[in-house]
DNA sequence: GGAATTTGACCATGA
DNA sequence: TTCATGGTCAAATTC
């Protein structure tokens, strides 16, 4: 739960560079919002209690709450976002991403040992980086405020008392990037999403490449070659998505991209494992040298975390730890070649790379993915600057990823609909 | 001339 | 059954 794992930064954000306040920073400086996630929890208004209130005023969207809260306008992308827009409260809520079930208060889900501490934010055992620095989350506040935005960045991050090897405090205090230019971008980020510095100098190489020729675009700085076979303009994003394959013979890999109309991009949706090394690139190591002037921020989305793509299944060593998984994001992610190394022992573990359920049809799944990203920047915020997001869909079963984190698995439950256990 | 991209059409899926 | 939407195809275009 974006919203549930990281207070919302309010920034005004003012700031002529904006990209550069990242869509990490959880500073609440300005008067845009200084509403706490806890106060938005035990909000009336919020979402994830509209099920039981389900007035059409409890299912506002939370811009509009947080300038009622504030009494400060809440910008809107481009002042008048299209009514179709995920601007709804719903995808906004934290509940999106979360199901708290009967009984659990979200206070004790945030009390929970198992719970991330934000403070214990450690680098990446792959990259041996702090995923975020690079984003400065608090480079925008106020020491006040940034004390204020690590309280509330603890009140909402899961704790662990008992792993060390915390992981993420991002991930789940993360909160939708749009929310500081606030817009009905798609941009947000869920709270398992996950921040990598390679991925993000993928990005900004994006970015930076955008303008330039296609063919210098085909390759992209997560290391692998990309074909363009597709664009469309998608239902309720301004942006357009465009499609790319693998260009390696038979690689099943996808991605999904959109940019924006200045060409940053705002989302990308991986699909499928790259069944073959990364293509040697010299591009990537002076791409991540700019890792840390990456203005765009990217999260990882484990879909078989979050968004409970059917495919997705867990797979435990015995352990209790979840075995690594490779999959493309993850070989974009880590650091070196050695990555499609790891990929292929995770092969061997889970049984290949195509594990997730080839019958069901790409669309349906590729939807699921996109069902679980509907939070909306909605009315968090009125610059256009929007963060992009990687969406990695592991389609293996293990937990941990090679996104640089281990992941701890906490619970287990079948879910009406789904016939995989979440 | 070959490769990559663009773009409209087609298809699948779900409501 | 119809319609809306998203994903893919493939011819046309561009580089």
């Amino acid at each position: 739960m974006a919203a549930s794992s990281g207070s919302l930064e309010t920034s005004t954000n003012s700031n002529s560079q904006p990209q550069q306040s990242s869509p990490f920073s959880f500073s609440t400086s300005g008067s845009f919002m200084t509403t706490s996630f806890t106060d938005l929890l035990s909000s009336d208004n919020y979402p994830g209690s509209a099920g039981a209130n389900g007035s059409a005023a409890v299912r506002r969207g939370l811009g509009e709450r947080i300038a009622e809260r504030t009494g400060s306008g809440v910008p809107k992308f481009k002042s008048l976002p299209p009514p179709s827009l995920p601007l709804s409260p719903p995808p906004v809520s934290p509940s999106s991403y979360f199901s708290i079930p009967p009984g659990l208060s979200p206070a004790e889900l945030l009390d929970s040992p198992v719970l991330l501490s934000a403070s214990k934010i450690l680098p990446s055992p792959t990259t041996g980086t702090f995923p975020f620095q690079a984003f400065n989350w608090k480079s925008n506040s106020t020491n006040t405020q940034q004390q204020q935005d690590v309280k509330q960045e603890e009140d909402f991050s899961f704790q662990t008392q008992t792993n060390p090897i915390s992981t993420g405090h991002e991930a789940w205090g993360y909160q939708e990037p749009a929310k500081q230019e606030g817009t009905a971008l798609k941009s947000e980020i869920n709270s398992m999403q996950r921040f990598s510095p390679e991925i993000s100098n993928g990005f900004q190489s994006d970015n930076n490449q955008h303008n330039q020729s296609s063919q210098a675009n085909k390759k992209s700085d997560d290391g692998y070659n990309w074909r363009k076979y597709g664009q469309k303009q998608v239902k309720g994003s301004e942006n357009p998505r465009s499609y790319y394959k693998c260009t390696h013979l038979n690689c099943p890999t996808k991605k999904k991209v959109e940019k924006s109309i200045d060409g940053q991009i705002t989302e990308i949706v991986y699909k499928g494992s790259h069944n073959h090394p990364k293509p040697q690139s010299t591009r990537r190591s002076s791409s991540s040298s700019s890792t840390a002037t990456l203005a765009s921020s990217v999260a990882i989305q484990s879909y078989n975390q979050i968004n409970e793509i059917p495919e997705k299944q867990y797979n435990s060593n015995g352990t209790g730890q979840m075995d690594s998984v490779a999959t493309p994001e993850n070989s974009s992610i880590s650091v070196g070649d050695e990555d499609f190394d790891q990929s292929s022992d995770h092969k061997s573990k889970s049984g290949g790379y195509h594990e997730f359920d080839e019958d069901e049809p790409a669309a349906k799944r590729w939807k699921m993915e996109n069902e679980g990203e509907g939070i909306s920047a909605a009315g968090t915020g009125s610059n256009t600057v929007r963060e992009p997001r990687v969406v990695v869909q592991t389609i293996s079963d293990i937990d941990i990823l090679d996104d640089g984190y281990r992941w701890r698995k906490y619970g287990q439950k079948v879910v009406k609909g789904n016939p995989n256990p979440r």
